[in-house]
DNA sequence: GTCTATATGTTGATAGAC
DNA sequence: GTCTATCAACATATAGAC
């Protein structure tokens, strides 16, 4: 009944957003499961092969979650993305895009795809939600809903990258930046 | 006439910023500079002395940066904070916070300290610029002093990481909805 | 599917010569 | 200050046994 594989996957993605994809190794891995690391490398041969299934893993997860939102009304659907990344905060890590972007160079190439599928999946949706709350009237921003979910994304972002280098609760903050418009 | 300590940190700044500070190794350094590693060493014994150096070297660069902006409105040096993140733009590389941030935990001691003096350094100007701003009339932004610095910094500190990710120019649009107010 | 064993390279660092 | 030489530790695998 036991899916070694799955976790996998799920301590890699906690590495990967506590300490960077640079900072793990798979013997870091295989420890927390109690395993050799060649049986990692049985499921996935090369870093980057497991690094690629991360990235999907959190383009799966997060197509689930904002599908399970899709008859509430915008604002609730942004609330709800905003609250996502707060749920971060009590072990410090950050989101995948956060961890991996800084190092966006020295990643191979499979995973600079996939990273670079899994943004522009989150920004169209946030567009797609700002756009559509808009022309409702929900919401009264200024800019393009392209400009606006850059904002909001770039926001919540660094608002977990800050936190961990400062005492302030930034999140706090920037939560209300974003709604107060 | 030749500073070889300043070109090892102007390297690693280099370094960091485009690669990470876990993908980078003191070869990388001496091959740019035709010397052997053993050398770079003799300057910086350990890594984490370089690492410290390198957010020294950029917290002196901010401070004698924004002292030469003493004399100009708060708005016109709020926009070459702005234009400064924006230079980073054509290789692609971030600011050292958003390269540090994500790797926090695995920095030694001296590194996080340093990290965060730096990042209370660059809020407590942005701060204070936006107070005295608003004070006078040329911003009217509704959150408070703090909060709007926390959300020009995270929006900047982002756009340069997902600039890397992203094909489209995310600093332009940022830069529009920050100066929107 | 997990193991042992092994290969191969890199890294961060030190000692001592020039 | 820079070099050569050397180090232990670790990372990323691969081969083949169980």
């Amino acid at each position: 009944m036991k899916n070694t594989r799955g976790e996998i996957i799920r301590i890699a993605d906690d590495l990967i957003r506590t300490r960077g994809y640079n900072a793990f190794s798979y013997t870091d891995i295989s420890k927390q499961l109690n395993i050799k690391n060649a049986a990692v490398h049985y499921y996935f041969p090369a870093k980057s092969d497991l690094g690629t299934e991360v990235i999907r893993f959190r383009i799966s997860d997060f197509h689930q979650r904002v599908q399970s939102w899709d008859t509430l009304p915008y604002d609730q659907q942004l609330v709800n993305w905003i609250t996502y990344h707060q749920h971060k905060k009590e072990n410090k890590c950050v989101c995948i895009l956060g961890a991996l972007a800084p190092v966006y160079d020295t990643l191979q190439e499979n995973m600079q795809t996939e990273l670079g599928r899994f943004s522009n999946i989150i920004l169209e949706w946030l567009i797609d939600i700002l756009a559509k709350g808009k022309q409702s009237g929900i919401f009264n921003y200024k800019e393009s809903p392209r400009a606006k979910a850059y904002l909001v994304q770039s926001s919540l972002l660094a608002a977990l990258l800050l936190n961990k280098v400062l005492d302030d609760d930034v999140f706090q903050a920037i939560q209300n930046s974003i709604l107060m418009q």
